[in-house]
DNA sequence: GCGTCAATAATACATCCGGATAACAAGAGG
DNA sequence: CCTCTTGTTATCCGGATGTATTATTGACGC
């Protein structure tokens, strides 16, 4: 009697990798770490969990390319609201602020998969290096949008003024994220525009009106 | 033939209690919270695994009794300087915000720790109520210090100067916690006191001065 | 159509996990 | 010195985990 085996199709090498990776971050956003497990990812992407192993030299090898994925796809999302915003550097600045706090971004699905994998650059040198590259790409993006404002700054200045900004923006979302209920809508987004305008010496809230697509 | 039985000696609640929170914090530290299994804590603590169930009623219970406890103990840490800090209000407020921003409260371990316990909040009520009440306790504590300045605001704005002024502390830790090479030594005290003096209306710089510790 | 080989499934394995229960003994009270 | 409470250890359980190995079968080249 022949055991009935489970139908399959085969797929690209690229298909299959990015099917694991999407189960995986789906998996760590739902229930941390803890719950991205090769069974449970194997099932999410509706493969079985010998697969993974075919793909990914081990489990730890797929967590670092799921990481890069998710660091760099929230990078390009930052970067997104810019292709669409108006011209003037003020609101683009305070665009790209707005964006950074306000839902997709700020979510709390966000904030565990970020929680879940920072864990793991302490230990892990290939994690710390993708953490170390984002943030980098991250605040490089926002130093220029710095840089644009008509105010001449030194060099110096002007990557205190990036680091600080930096902070703000990660240190609002993740209060946003963790806590959504203690914010009123776009609280964050106002404290976030009005204090990097306060660090910059400019008041950046007329831009951030400017900046808003129109409500339908 | 009797079993040779492993010696031991009876212990306070209070001792065992401490031991074995203090065995998970330091677990969560070096391996994350995969590294915190109940048997890796006993053996840490001195103890057999069974005795976990004895003073806890199951491992969720610990983790966030260690949760509470290390949390209570950051914000103690920032506000221990005000024990000794000056008697002028900028002096106090650039005095916290240092502490905030240097080792012990800025510390790879930390994060990882912090970190570990952020992701239990999503799933688990009781780890998100202790998650708020520290947030708004180190968070009131701010708004202490900045409403003791002299300079009238109106309860709204203070508010949104607290959130503001937290969201720089909490970003720059978490960037000198995880990056910790990425800044020259007290960079981000530097950075940080700037900052919110900026967002205040203050000058800040001197008053930190004021507040150091002389250096021996 | 038909080999052929790689993609995929299936199974096995050693280990670890959190929890339950029962046996034991340490130390206090008499 | 004895007894009793209970803190502590020892043992067991069902299940989950990451990985290694083997068997099968889908799809492509000819």
């Amino acid at each position: 009697m022949a055991v009935e085996r489970r139908p399959y199709r085969r797929e690209a090498e690229d298909k299959r990798r990015a099917a694991l990776i999407t189960a995986t971050l789906a998996l760590v956003s739902e229930g941390g770490s803890a719950a991205a497990t090769v069974r449970a990812i194997a099932e999410r992407a509706g493969v079985t969990p010998g697969l993974i192993r075919h793909y990914f030299t081990n489990k730890e090898a797929l967590l670092a390319d799921a990481y890069r994925q998710l660091m760099v796809g929230m990078t390009e999302d930052s970067a997104a609201v810019l292709t669409y915003a108006p011209s003037d550097p003020h609101a683009r600045l305070a665009a790209f602020i707005a964006a950074s706090l306000r839902p997709p971004v700020v979510d709390g699905e966000a904030v565990v998969r970020w929680a879940s994998f920072i864990q793991e650059t302490r230990r892990n040198p290939a994690m710390l290096d993708i953490h170390h590259q984002t943030y980098l790409g991250f605040r490089d993006h926002l130093q220029g949008l710095i840089a644009a404002l008509p105010h001449p700054r030194e060099a110096a200045e002007l990557r205190h003024l990036a680091i600080a900004c930096n902070a703000v923006i990660d240190g609002l979302w993740l209060e946003g994220s963790t806590l959504p209920h203690a914010f009123v809508p776009d609280e964050l987004v106002t404290i976030g525009v009005r204090s990097i305008g306060a660090m910059l010496g400019v008041d950046l809230s007329y831009y951030l009106l400017l900046s808003e697509p129109p409500k339908t």
